[in-house]
DNA sequence: CTCCCGATAT
DNA sequence: ATATCAGGAG
């Protein structure tokens, strides 16, 4: 089943996320800025932002306000802002730098939960050590009856059952586009999609 | 469980 | 005008 759906998928959809990104920061900037916020925006402010500021140092120099003003169009700039900065203080201080590849140490950077610490793992590193879950993956998941977990936790613990490890990431980069594209939340398009026939939702 | 917050689709 | 979008911290 979980096979299957891969397959289908990739044919379909690339094994990567539609953030812009050149180097491991960015996409930690990029993810900060992209909660609860479109890719396409993100992507927008993030052309800009990059050429003002693009590595922790740069970031961990500027002032709240100049960061904030870059990115007033996300939605909770101000957090954002706040956490971005301190993220790049911490990454300078106790980093030399480096974007950490561990979920632990990710999940500890402000505004860097355990979604983002698994998409910026797989997505800046290859390395899959759980698997991101958004509110696409967990609505897909649902519906093709994968997990009946509310919870984005609990859903992952039992898709990383269901999903060998080596495809993790790609498993969630792929959901994500399919969530976003054809199982979207309202009038999901079951004309288009690859899985209609395995769906046990089709006629939702 | 509440707060953080703006842009676009309807 | 209002719903929708789609995470994390406290």
């Amino acid at each position: 089943m979980v096979e299957e759906i891969i397959k289908r998928l990739e044919k379909v959809f690339p094994d990567k996320l539609e953030l812009n990104f050149s180097t491991p920061f960015e996409l930690v900037v990029a993810v900060v800025l992209s909660a609860q916020e479109r890719d396409a925006k993100v992507n927008e402010v993030t052309k800009e932002l990059f050429k003002k500021f693009n590595t922790p140092q740069q970031f961990a120099n500027a002032s709240l306000e100049e960061i904030e003003k870059e990115i007033s169009s996300i939605s909770f700039y101000r957090k954002k802002a706040e956490y971005i900065k301190k993220i790049s203080q911490i990454l300078v201080e106790k980093y030399e730098g480096e974007v950490p590849k561990s979920i632990e140490e990710l999940e500890k950077l402000p505004g860097i939960g355990r979604k983002s610490a698994n998409m910026i793992l797989y997505n800046a590193f290859g390395i899959n050590e759980g698997i991101a879950v958004d509110r696409h993956v967990l609505r897909v998941s649902q519906r093709l009856g994968l997990t009946k977990q509310q919870k984005p936790e609990k859903a992952e613990q039992e898709l990383m059952k269901l999903v060998p490890k080596d495809q993790w990431g790609k498993f969630s980069n792929l959901l994500i586009l399919l969530g976003r594209y054809i199982c979207t939340a309202q009038k999901p398009k079951h004309s288009e999609c690859p899985l209609y026939d395995l769906c046990p939702s089709r006629e939702l």
